[in-house]
DNA sequence: TGCCTTATGTTAGGTGGCGTACAGACGCGG
DNA sequence: CCGCGTCTGTACGCCACCTAACATAAGGCA
């Protein structure tokens, strides 16, 4: 069995993909008619730049959904249908080796987008997009977005931005996975996680960050249990707490700030 | 000392900046002057795709430069002046960490673009270019490359798909740094480097691989012995020479064989 | 030719993370 | 409230790669 296989959550009946789904054939759920009442597409950064005349167009296009741990958004190589847009949803992009480990290129929340290479062209891509912490996204169905990028110059000037703070993040993340440590590589994540919530708790088994990180689940196990220690967060079954964001921030490298503030130049945002 | 410090020859003298040159303003040498009459923008895969029509307006602003070993085409943090389209010169993306350890993101050949950046519209990136295959390369102003980028045409759509072609050797870099071995990545390294050159041999120093790569020298000499050993490559001081290309192949991990594939399927090229 | 810089080869010892195995403990569902 | 599935803790051996130091050899240059 390779270092990072997909835990069992993620490889059978609990996993399911969203992707084709289409959300008008369902009866829409009460949960989801109550959210649409309460949420709107200005909870996405990206969205939220936009002037109200740039983002009139997309409005009755944006459909409101309401992705769960393990929702797959595309898979490598298939052909994406819809653009994603999360408000308190986080989805982990994140490449899956011929052996089986795995290893995240980029996560993406309420600062960003899934489905980049609707735009640039491509279509597909080699990785794959799982939803890693249940919430809400709006979704866009690709023939309207790439209309959109063509035609909308404000949109496609802030995709662009946020294609440049993807770059950077991926960039920092072979960086980070070549020269730091778990404990490194976990602060970060946990930290860059905690950026895209509103809450300082994290609803995931560290069977899970373990496949984030690419790494054995018993050396997230230490690597938490160090950070624990120090004070910097707590855990329970399922659950991890950041305590103390400032000492947590000391236990990370530097990929976390610098991956921050080019986020932040770049779109204003986070 | 860290992993991976930048060896003397980019720590000096030897390290120039050819980003705030302005070529115009020095004499032309006779061998630029004799490269300008077989050189072609053409021999760079992205402005090869575009009609008579849309290369047209760039070719009084496209000006060849001859970039050496060790150039710095940017610098982390710092405007670009120029986007550089290379054709026979390679030049490396790198992330230096705090601590002076590096770490390549992705190469660019003849396949792509260095200067993302400026159509993004960041500007700036946290990472660094360097040359580290001599030859040469068209550049473009970057206000000229804006330009022809806003108006939509084919030049932005080829760009748009080298930024998903970028994307993915970034990610793979990624994935690859985290699972595979040294030797494996040499290969995939190699091959890569390889498929930008029109020779079989490289004009390089071990020390310089291990700083691509992020690791040791020492380890790229075991890497390479091995890889001599089974009789893909031979090696003498500063030259390395792939002998069997399928060999080496086998040696490399799928990263490679995605890179290449998704350049071939987005770009046509490579 | 011979020196001297610089590239490559080799060794010894240390360590972080991996593979494997199993024990304990939480907490949900019956 | 009990049982069992799942999550977490711990331990041991192993290996790739790292740190450090030094030997040897190639090849440019005087």
């Amino acid at each position: 069995m390779p270092v990072s296989t997909i835990p069992p959550v993620f490889n059978s009946d609990a996993r399911q993909s969203v992707a084709a789904n289409s959300a008008a054939a369902k009866p829409k759920s009460a949960s989801l008619a109550a959210a649409e009442k309460v949420h709107s597409p200005r909870l996405n950064y990206l969205l939220s730049t936009l002037a109200a005349a740039d983002i009139e167009p997309l409005l009755p296009h944006l459909e409101l959904v309401h992705l769960r741990l393990g929702d797959m958004l595309y898979e490598p190589n298939t052909q994406l249908q819809y653009a994603y847009f999360p408000t308190s949803s986080i989805v982990s992009l994140h490449y899956v080796t011929t052996s089986g480990a795995s290893a995240e290129i980029s996560g993406v929340g309420k600062e960003g987008m899934v489905g980049i290479s609707l735009f640039t062209g491509g279509n597909t891509t080699p990785s794959s997009a799982m939803v890693h912490t249940s919430g809400y996204a709006y979704r866009l169905e690709r023939s309207h977005l790439k209309t959109e990028f063509n035609r909308n110059g404000k949109l496609q000037q802030i995709l662009l931005r946020y294609t440049q703070a993807l770059i950077t993040q991926v960039s920092q993340t072979a960086a980070c996975n070549r020269h730091h440590s778990v404990e490194q590589q976990l602060s970060r994540w946990l930290l860059l996680t905690l950026d895209r919530i509103s809450s300082g708790e994290f609803v995931l088994t560290q069977e899970l960050v373990a496949n984030m990180l690419g790494v054995r689940r018993e050396s997230v196990t230490a690597a938490a249990a160090s950070l624990q220690e120090i004070g910097c967060i707590s855990y329970r079954r399922g659950h991890i707490s950041v305590i103390n964001r400032q000492d947590l921030e000391k236990c990370a490298c530097e990929c976390y700030a610098v991956v921050r503030k080019e986020t932040q130049r770049l779109l204003g945002a986070n």
